[in-house]
DNA sequence: AAGTGGTCTAGACCACGGG
DNA sequence: CCGTGGTCTAGACCACTTT
């Protein structure tokens, strides 16, 4: 345990005032707050440390500014949940020994779901993978993925059968655009049957990259039940 | 529509810069980038200026900064997704009307689950409501919450016919803690009868606010059959 | 027109951490 | 030790927005 009893120090002092002043309800949701140049006095700081302490406020969803108007408590807080997306392995590894398998790997041609959540042409030829992820040898998650071969011809060449896709991807493949959902499913039988599931409510999550506005891969990530996705902030 | 066809300014301009060269791989994960000073210099601007540009790189994920080592490129890029939470009412009242109806107002006793969840002494008192929220008219989702009347003893005066206890919370109680979790499940009779749903698996979103180490207030939100949770990023 | 935040500069000192 | 990022300063000009 570290001590961080001292109070902090530069713009942190500032930034930790004034939220501390929002949360004790000093200044309340809509109320004006200093301006940079009375509150670098107040503390005596450049402006550009108030600047500092400000601008991260915004950025954590308390505070609103607009030129001249200047700065106010935000009304309702844009509370924004930041989900760190481990590679699954590393979230199995946390707690358990890390398993993986790979149970189907063919090359296919979109169907009609497909090429339109990926926006493909008729023919384009897309890596099926069937993946379960373990934790001490008892099923964790499914993945099912499809990787578009005419963005990334390169991954028909990798057998994916100690390496995940996942992990594969996310080491080669920069991407500038990702799509991800969340919802509640009863799997589909030969997802079911992996998980060694009965009939029961599974989280999904889905995931869809993109580069350049090229699609690259999109991949359903099936929870076994009784999964919880936690965050806190 | 604005027109954004103008390359971007000053830290911006390095910034965007910077994240093409490893987006294109010309900058490979693990790889060492040049330092703020040399960055500096190339760009003809001053040290700030360059801080300022790598630090927000940072924040996203893209690179990881030490001292005396120098800057590199994440990686597994830390891919953090920011997921918006917005007000239900907002939620749905970008795409159809809102409707809200208090179905059960009633203050009762912890019980097991909620004294462990919430952190609370034997006998507290709190305040439990079961809410519903409607787009056009069809239920939308279930929300059940818990308030603490020892944390928020002024909560016993609402009614919460006409405010949901969301707005009304937010708008008035500060917290420091959040903790969201999603999970997928069966909803219970009591909400499913509520939902207007078959048995079929819901997204559950369950959150629990803290002030100061004292709790506030738990919340199940039960979406309807179907509902998908989506981000961008 | 004027006020407020957004950004930049040139220079400085400090803190961390690898060698 | 000493290089790198972390922070700060005092001042400046600019951009947006309201008056």
């Amino acid at each position: 345990m570290k001590a961080k009893g001292g109070k902090p120090q530069g713009y942190r002092a500032i930034r930790e005032d004034v939220l501390q002043r929002i949360r004790s309800g000093k200044w309340k949701p809509g109320a004006a707050v200093p301006g940079e140049i009375e509150l670098a006095e107040e503390y005596g700081v450049a402006r550009g440390t108030a600047n500092k302490a400000m601008r991260e406020l915004v950025e954590q969803g308390y505070l609103e500014r607009k030129r001249k108007s200047g700065t106010r408590v935000r009304s309702s807080p844009l509370r924004a949940a930041r989900f760190a997306i481990p590679l699954i392995r590393d979230e199995i590894e946390a707690n358990a020994r890390y398993g993986y398998k790979l149970l189907v790997r063919e090359e296919v041609a979109a169907d009609d779901v497909l090429r339109d959540r990926l926006a493909l042409k008729a023919k384009t030829r897309l890596l099926h993978l069937l993946c379960l992820h373990l934790a001490d040898d008892a099923p964790y998650a499914v993945e099912e993925r499809w990787i578009n071969l005419a963005t990334l011809p390169e991954a028909a060449g990798v057998d994916f059968l100690s390496v995940g896709p996942n992990e594969w991807l996310v080491q080669r493949v920069p991407f500038t655009d990702v799509k991800l959902e969340f919802s509640a499913e009863l799997p589909p039988p030969h997802v079911s049957v992996v998980l060694q599931s009965t009939v029961a409510p599974s989280l999904l999550a889905e995931r869809t990259t993109w580069l350049n506005g090229n699609s690259v891969t999109y991949m359903r990530l099936t929870f076994k039940p009784g999964y919880r996705l936690a965050t806190q902030y």
